[in-house]
RNA sequence: GCCAGGAUAGCUCAGUGGUAGAGCAGCUCACUCGUAAUGAGCAGGUCGAGAGUUCGAAUCUCUCUUCUGGCUCCA
């Protein structure tokens, strides 16, 4: 029985209308491919996020000039006005339809039994689609569609199997919104770390002293020191201390932890010292567990907050590198709760609240929780997975916060909160996770002396708010453009003088900021003050101070923000002050 | 790791077989200027590395390194 896409699609909701248009797209790609490479095999081609991908196995790589010529043929199929035409199809209908589509035919052995079988026909092009599409091509329009890139993906992400070529594309409702999709991508490159990080002299990496390794330069430096001052202050008031360990440990501590066991593919090879092997730590928690374990512990003593900047080092495999976002050394916020089970439900409280307010503070308004639970294969007795689980949850619950539930996506070794933070792009980044582990007491043998004199086993969380501050770092770059806030900039205010020979003034007026503990330095290179005011608006530094002969002889300031804002004569001395209230509260600007 | 595309001056990039180019940055000199580029001059490259083809290679071929975009959002 063969029928057209009934429903009208002005009565569904955008999201549906742009998943079945995305879905069309990609089946009239798979059309245009086919006129070019008749003995094209395809494989799948599914909508995704703003747009659509198809693979195909194809006789020759695809160039970007192929995209323009397919692009081509697809419009001309969309201006057919052709129906999409759903059928029914009996198994073996439908394996005599795409006998010669290997991948169609694996798709069609693997599917249950009791699935119903459908194609979809549009012009020449019938696909295995469960659907749904458009009633018509001419609800495509050719305008608001477009292919982006091709790229390598192996059939159904398998290594093992043949490697596919993928197209993907964004397709949307109207070349309005197609535009302002460009336009986003355009943003998001405009705003890329990599390209900042350069602009703004802020970190480089080397490929001929090992790639994934970050070198932070005096400006990112100073970044990341604001940073973790801050850090260290939020922590000290929210009770942690803070520990330092070795970036090495022996082979007896990871394999104790079970990381040689289940993580040595992630961890660089062993150096040999005196017949040991030694391992640059992957991870922090088998040093804190080496902590707690120098003294019986007594639950008077719990819970115990310890954190550490501490410096892991991973293999990342070379294709998957990227940036600061993806690394193979990085310093985590690390920290690792212990506890005894009746404090559990408040100190996961107390964290998630803590860690909100880190995002608010960093400028992350949009906040998101994925709630983590009990995975098939997995360690530590089911009350314990129980306890944890419910003080997770009611933890969300009492902040308010947005979430979702990923049944069984916890780790084998305990349930877990992850936190994604949306961007000023609207993208989604995940960073924080609150983990517990109910793994390493157990290996470590951890415990403490309960109120009825018993030994007993602590509860342990580990907790990593910003992730890495390498990637944290490209994530706030990304955010603000490269214009920090103030209380992070890299140089937060530049005195500028109007000509040299107010160059005496103006350091003057930078070395009363310095003292004050703001980073500020003054622009005495023979440039002109137009081109010293448009150096500092390309470093995005907030405050240009301007002076003069008026400002030299009043002892005041001139002010110009890098927003664009001017203001004259204020005092030096309010100046200063005003730049220190405004670096407290963390203003903006 | 695999597929594709890159790698040319500090940065951004042009240069398709015949003696390496531009803009910015740097250096020197002049200019002393009131809120987004003052002018002139100078210097700067084993064209990612190695091998090959050729009278001749940045350019063609091969190998390697490395960067970028991807590599189950499942018909």
């Amino acid at each position: 029985m063969a029928e057209t896409e009934a429903v009208a699609l002005e009565q569904l909701p955008v999201d549906e209308r742009l998943y079945r248009i995305r879905h069309s797209t990609a089946h009239v790609m798979a059309e245009a491919v086919l006129r070019i490479f008749p003995e094209a095999k395809v494989a799948i081609g599914p909508p995704i996020e703003n747009g659509f991908y198809y693979d195909f196995d194809l006789p020759r790589n695809l160039t970007p000039e192929d995209l323009e010529q397919i692009e081509e043929h697809m419009r001309d199929i969309v201006a057919g006005d052709h129906q999409f035409i759903r059928e029914v199809q009996s198994r073996e209908a439908a394996a005599g339809l795409f006998a010669d589509q290997p991948y169609k035919l694996e798709l069609i052995r693997e599917l249950p039994d009791d699935q119903e079988i459908s194609t979809y026909t549009q012009n020449s092009f019938t696909d295995l689609c469960r659907g749904p599409h458009v009633d018509s091509t001419r609800r495509i329009h050719p305008k608001a569609f477009k292919l982006l890139s091709v790229a390598g993906a192996y059939w159904r992400g398998d290594e093992k199997r043949p490697m596919l070529q993928r197209i993907y594309g964004t397709a949307w409702e109207n070349p309005k919104e197609l535009r302002a999709h460009l336009e986003h991508l355009k943003q998001v490159e405009k705003r890329d770390h990599r390209r900042l990080g350069k602009e703004l002299d802020l970190f480089s990496t080397h490929e001929e002293a090992g790639s994934g390794l970050i070198y932070w330069h005096p400006k990112g430096s100073r970044v990341r020191i604001a940073i973790e001052d801050y850090w260290r202050a939020v922590h000290r008031e929210g009770g942690y201390e803070m520990l330092f360990t070795p970036h090495v440990g022996k082979a007896w501590l990871w394999q104790t932890s079970g990381h040689l066991d289940f993580y040595k593919e992630n961890m660089y090879a062993p150096m040999v010292l005196d017949n040991a092997e030694y391992f640059a730590k992957p991870m922090n928690c088998p040093f804190h567990i080496m902590i707690y374990k120098t003294q019986m512990r007594s639950y008077r003593d719990l819970p115990l907050r310890w954190g550490e900047l501490g410096t892991v080092y991973r293999y990342e495999r070379s294709g998957v590198l990227h940036g600061l976002l993806r690394v193979r050394g990085f310093t985590q916020d690390d920290a690792h709760i212990f506890c005894t089970p009746a404090q559990i439900g408040d100190e996961i409280k107390e964290v998630l609240r803590f860690s909100l307010k880190v995002w608010d503070d960093f400028g992350f308004k949009q906040i998101k929780a994925y709630l983590a639970t009990r995975p098939p294969k997995s360690v530590g007795d089911e009350d314990r997975w129980l306890t944890a689980q419910a003080s997770l949850q009611r933890a969300i619950e009492d902040q308010g916060l947005d979430y979702e539930l990923d049944e069984g996506g916890g780790a084998f070794y305990g349930p877990k909160i992850d936190i994604k933070i949306k961007d000023a792009l609207g993208r989604e980044w995940q960073m924080t996770t609150i983990q517990f582990d109910f793994n390493l007491p157990d290996r470590f043998d951890m415990s403490f002396i309960d109120s009825d004199g018993k030994e007993k086993r602590p509860y342990m969380v580990h907790r990593a708010l910003l992730g890495s501050l390498e990637r944290f770092f490209g994530v706030l770059i990304e955010h603000y453009g490269g214009a920090f806030p103030l209380w992070l900039a890299p140089v937060q205010a530049l005195v500028i003088p109007v000509a040299s020979a107010f160059d005496g003034y103006a350091r003057e007026v930078a070395e009363l900021l310095f003292r004050a503990g703001l980073r500020a330095e003054a622009d005495l290179s023979d440039d002109r003050m137009n081109a010293k005011i448009r150096n500092a608006q390309a470093a995005k530094i907030p405050y240009m101070v301007i002076v003069g002969e008026n400002e030299a002889q009043a002892r005041s300031v001139s002010l110009r923000t890098r927003t664009g804002e001017r203001s004259a004569g204020i005092a030096v001395d309010d100046f200063v002050r005003q730049m220190r209230d405004k670096v407290d509260s963390r203003a903006e600007i």
